[in-house]
DNA sequence: CTGAAAGCGCTTACAG
DNA sequence: CTGAAAGCGCTTACAG
């Protein structure tokens, strides 16, 4: 390649000074426009590449997001972050994204990178464990945060979630209005709220019904499709016979499923089996898996444009907002049939 | 919060000049052991951020990585990108992701915002129809590309990939040891390198075994779940009647078998399909999927390393390396049974 | 409407 | 072993 072209090549070429190039080249009404016009196509001209770094360095704004959650690779992540690239897409900022996968060294190692990289707000599903001052490190330096999917105590930033007690008591019921009385929960674990939500939607949904609720039907676990088939196994060989599962979540649904079809059983006539999260993968299940719709798109749209609001610095929406699920019922849970 | 700690700040604190702050944070051995332990302890003391824009305008080095691919959330570019973020990880690069969907117009932008940003290299999947100006322009401006997944015509850059044609002819000849004679090829497209390699593997396959290709097996598509799950309708009104189907990948199998379901038809006894990638999911549908492992993480891994390894400016490994793939056989394939 | 000059926070020869 | 000074490529008051 040829020599590096900054503002100067082109303002010598040009016989005119950097300011005016840099002024031009960002539409500045302060330049005349034929000016302007000439400048541009010698920008192009001169295959001219514009020097973040710099600018940034001078503005101390870098267009920089960063978003971290736990695996970018589960789906219900990934549909909220396609909603955050959208919106951030259209408002041209750059979105730098990591897994923490619950590990808070991870997790700060990325926040800390973010600030030497001068990014201007993070997103975050807090890794659990993630202690206050991790955030306010972002937060005391001028990095406004944003939490998706997980709240975390005694923290007062914009958090952005279903209403996971009222979700999964919907699935519960669901199963309790078809007769089912002895529901197992299946995966999921106390250490997050949400883990904390989901359970107690759950007894909360059976106390109300005046079923007694028997701690040995919940099987805590991983949120993954391999840990709801492995799953089915404990499942099957509990005493008390369950009839339903509410699984966690949809991936923990469908691996549950494939697990008790190995044993010949079917999802929706021998058992009944709900998810969570209301995945595009839930609808192609078979048998299709009834479950509950959580707003990934909704979360992730809602806590992009809270983060630009905020930097944008109109009004902050300090606190919870939650979102409503809303139940989809398809194949998978069916009336009660005793199992021998 | 405070005023804004930088190396002056430190400097005047502990009377020494930024010089010395600077080298005694990269550990430089030119600076006194003790002075440079006094320095550090000041910097943790006073919350110090090191300033990466400063510092990569000045050595025009940043430590980012561009990574691109169609879509994240396909867990085979999922598989690839871990791979590649374990890699980088281990030698604090910073990745940054985009997906393009397939727009070439999506990627050029990343590609330049990555030149904005400084990259110092991306590793890029790249879209149907990329022109060979949009990888010069990253190479031109030193910022060297490695190619995963996809290859593009008339390019030597270096490419990591499995080896399509002869993955695709292994499933394909599994089938046909089975005693499949009618077998259908579902999803893809011709408009991918991938994509002509593995029709042509399958062809060259029916071939060998002295079997007429018939191109009205081919039903071509996206390759999604979702795609699967609507071709299985299309493969089952087939005048051929075939008796085992060639998915694209584990997607497209995975759908298609959930597709034939709805039918009444179990994959491995009525219809045999085979898949592509061995997904971890593959080993979880029911039945377990048959499919040829395609080498994701050693794919990322080896183009991680290919990159670090043209950044440390070692030799450079241009042209194609191909994965060999392997072929793993569960329960979605069995002998022929013929469809009445 | 355009230009000269300072400064963002680092690193790197060069002195001493 | 440590310091003074220049410079990376921008943007932004401030003049004119």
């Amino acid at each position: 390649m040829a020599q590096k072209i900054k503002l100067s090549t082109i303002a010598e070429s040009l016989g005119l000074s950097t300011a005016t190039i840099s002024l031009a080249l960002r539409d500045s009404p302060l330049v005349a426009a034929d000016t302007r016009e000439r400048i541009k196509e010698q920008a192009r001209a001169m295959g001219y590449i514009y020097n973040r770094r710099a600018a940034s360095l001078r503005t101390s704004r870098s267009g920089i997001i960063g978003v971290v959650v736990h695996d970018i690779m589960n789906p219900f992540y990934g549909e909220i972050l396609k909603a955050i690239e959208s919106e951030l897409d259209r408002r041209s900022h750059t979105f730098i994204l990591s897994n923490h996968y619950d590990s808070v060294e991870k997790q700060r190692s990325f926040i800390e990178m973010l600030l030497q990289l001068g990014g201007d707000g993070v997103i975050m599903s807090p890794a659990i464990g993630t202690p206050i001052e991790d955030v306010e490190l972002a937060e005391n330096n001028n990095m406004p945060a944003i939490l998706v999917a997980r709240q975390m105590e005694g923290c007062d930033l914009p958090t952005f979630r279903g209403d996971d007690s009222y979700g999964i008591s919907l699935a519960t019921n669901h199963l309790i209005s078809l007769g089912h009385r002895t529901i197992a929960m299946v995966g999921g674990t106390d250490q997050t709220s949400t883990g904390r939500d989901r359970y107690q939607g759950y007894v909360n949904a059976l106390r109300k019904a005046g079923i007694e609720v028997d701690p040995e039907l919940r099987l805590p676990g991983p949120r993954s499709m391999q840990a709801g088939f492995d799953a089915a196994v404990d499942f099957l060989s509990l005493p008390q016979k369950p009839t339903a599962a509410v699984c966690w979540n949809d991936l923990v649904a469908i691996g549950f499923m494939n697990g008790i079809a190995r044993a010949g059983l079917l999802a929706g006539r021998d058992i009944s089996v709900t998810g969570y999260d209301d995945l595009e993968e839930a609808s192609i299940a078979t048998p299709a898996l009834t479950t509950v719709w959580n707003g990934q798109e909704e979360v992730g749209r809602l806590a992009a444009r809270a983060l630009l609001d905020k930097l944008a610095d109109s009004h902050a929406l300090d606190g919870l907002h939650l979102i409503k699920p809303e139940m989809r019922i398809r194949q998978s849970t069916g009336p009660v049939r005793p199992r021998s």
